[in-house]
DNA sequence: CTGAAAGCGCTAACAG
DNA sequence: CTGTTAGCGCTTTCAG
């Protein structure tokens, strides 16, 4: 019922691999029939099946994108969205399509993969969130299919290509950032340390501190999850110590969100009182009153980055591995100021 | 290379069709064939190969997601990730792959869908954010192709089955709401008119005021894109009525961050010099300070229940379309109160 | 420069 | 209950 290759042929007299030949624009066919044949094309209004040709390719000119833990978990912020948009228009440009898996579980992703992967339905894979230990990571390896990974895989692997941000150097250049403001105490707040970019901001942090001759204390870090209550204990107990934080480093945008709120209620101004400067500059950013300082990872340029290497590993399986790393850029806004002078003007108040 | 079913066959001494038959688990195959069939499947390592399924079911068992406008717009917040989350899991129960477009550009979106459906490469379609008058639309009604649209599709066509929540009612919900709590001038904030979802919304909005006797002023209406800065000029003009606004109706989230840190640099005190409630009940609503009052327009099951109607339409194409609304229901936080007592303390203090 | 023929891996009658 | 036979729509030698 679809109108093929055959149906072309016939009209355009021609055989269906001649109108195969025109349909890859093989050289060898003749202008005349060239023109000939895409005229009935059009009057037919042929168009290519897919599966057919990935059939006989065994290409499918497509590429699987793996959410891990489906969404719930990793993507609070417009991360998923930004990626997305970098690898769709790579993709796009090279004429690929995509795929996403649906699973929302560990052994339901890996079997999506599988699925995919043996069922011939991507010629590549770009995984998102990767953790340590991966069993799927291992069984991709092992086929030699191609696949990129969006961060940090973990040191247990060779051979993975992988897009991530220096996040040790970012976290350290925003921590000087606030260094080279005079704040002295710096708190790093928010995130899972479990995480392989929380640890490494947490590395940069310290090396930071270190560099500049500032003592770390385990007191200024406090990691934890998402939740406006847990982050209130932490500021409460933060507040408590003896030389309270002038500075927060937070890793992510709803954490500065809640501090920001949270130290207004407590009659602090910000940047008066305290800075505040956090990671992923999305466009939230923008509408916070005051307005935050970010570091920006370039979200969309790690995705269309590992579009790129995808497709270079599907031209070319053989191809080494390679480590890029996105640079990062902070962009200042309204949340940070340099510290205040150690309160003499009080001082002279107070007595 | 890889391994088909006549290897299959071969090895467990049976017909290439029998294999095909377990794999179908047809119900005409012994349980003992099936056993020794399924035991060197696994020895070989054998999985379907989904082209040549495909190619000879006419089916793909992928529905495909448009999304219009490749998220750079339209995409300022999570709905995203959670109408995807929905969709993902309807369809993975299913069994249902997912195809996403990489367009970013309304032809390119266009060609992408063109694509899809002429190259066989889905069953159906699930078109996130439609627009009146498009040309997508028409084409697909036309082919009789199986989608839905979730959003508004406009009332220009017939036959289109949606999935949508009742914005005007929530509007109207969420007004009265305010209305309920004493608030005799709402502002209506954020928002571009030129979209469904908006002036639904606005209607609603103007609903209510008008069931309560409340008479309909324009000024109060600040339809804007997002920004601070329009933001702000819109917020002072709204303090310069004679009139100002005790309660603000924000579009989404975002437009309330904006309002939320504004107001409180302007030296104003929320809930309990003005309300702020709005659309979109995303987690960033619990991180705020004061958190967010919104109205949950359930993003996820808006997702699943397209999901759910684009595989009736696949299985039956002949299927009614229907128009689903999802509910939408107040989520009551910290950013409203009854509003104050008309200042009669304040005059006794004032003389 | 073009045609004929084989076959990708699978399913679906049709026999038996 | 199982095997035989076509054929899905395309690409790709191999001839010519």
């Amino acid at each position: 019922m679809a109108v093929t290759i055959k149906d072309v042929a016939k009209k355009a007299n021609v055989a269906p691999s001649t109108v195969s030949r025109v349909i890859a624009d093989n050289p060898s066919i003749s202008d005349k029939t060239k023109r000939k044949v895409r005229k009935v094309m059009k009057e037919l209004g042929y168009h290519l099946n897919a599966n057919a040709r990935n059939l006989v390719t065994k290409k499918t000119k497509t590429i699987g994108i793996v959410l891990k833990h489906s969404a719930r978990y990793s993507l609070h912020n417009p991360f998923f969205q930004e990626v997305m948009r970098g690898i769709g228009s790579h993709c796009r440009e090279e004429g690929y399509s995509l795929s996403i898996t649906t699973g929302d579980s560990e052994t339901a992703i890996y079997e999506d993969v599988i699925q995919m992967v043996e069922g011939r339905q991507v010629d590549g894979l770009i995984i998102l969130y990767s953790r340590k230990g991966d069993k799927m990571i291992r069984y991709l390896l092992e086929k030699n299919f191609p696949f990129v990974v969006v961060g940090h895989p973990g040191q247990d692997y060779t051979g993975v290509t992988y897009v991530d941000n220096d996040n040790q150097k970012a976290a350290k250049d925003l921590t000087e950032f606030l260094l080279f403001l005079g704040h002295k105490h710096i708190a790093f707040f928010g995130g899972v340390l479990e995480y392989d970019v929380v640890s490494d901001r947490l590395k940069g942090y310290k090396e930071a501190l270190n560099t500049h001759g500032i003592k770390f204390s385990p007191d200024y870090v406090k990691p934890l999850p998402y939740s406006r209550k847990e982050a209130m204990i932490a500021i409460d107990e933060l507040f408590a110590l003896p030389d309270s934080p002038t500075a927060f480093l937070a890793l992510d945008i709803d954490y500065a969100i809640i501090l920001s709120g949270v130290l207004t209620k407590r009659n602090m101004r910000i940047p008066e009182d305290a800075s505040i400067v956090c990671f992923n500059n999305y466009e939230v950013a923008d509408y916070t009153t005051p307005s935050l300082t970010t570091m920006d990872i370039h979200t969309y340029e790690l995705g269309a980055e590992a579009a790129r290497y995808v497709i270079e590993l599907i031209i070319n399986p053989q191809a080494i591995e390679k480590n890029v790393l996105i640079p990062t850029r902070i962009i200042e806004r309204e949340s940070h100021r340099p510290i205040k002078q150690e309160k003499p003007a009080e001082d002279v108040l107070m007595h």
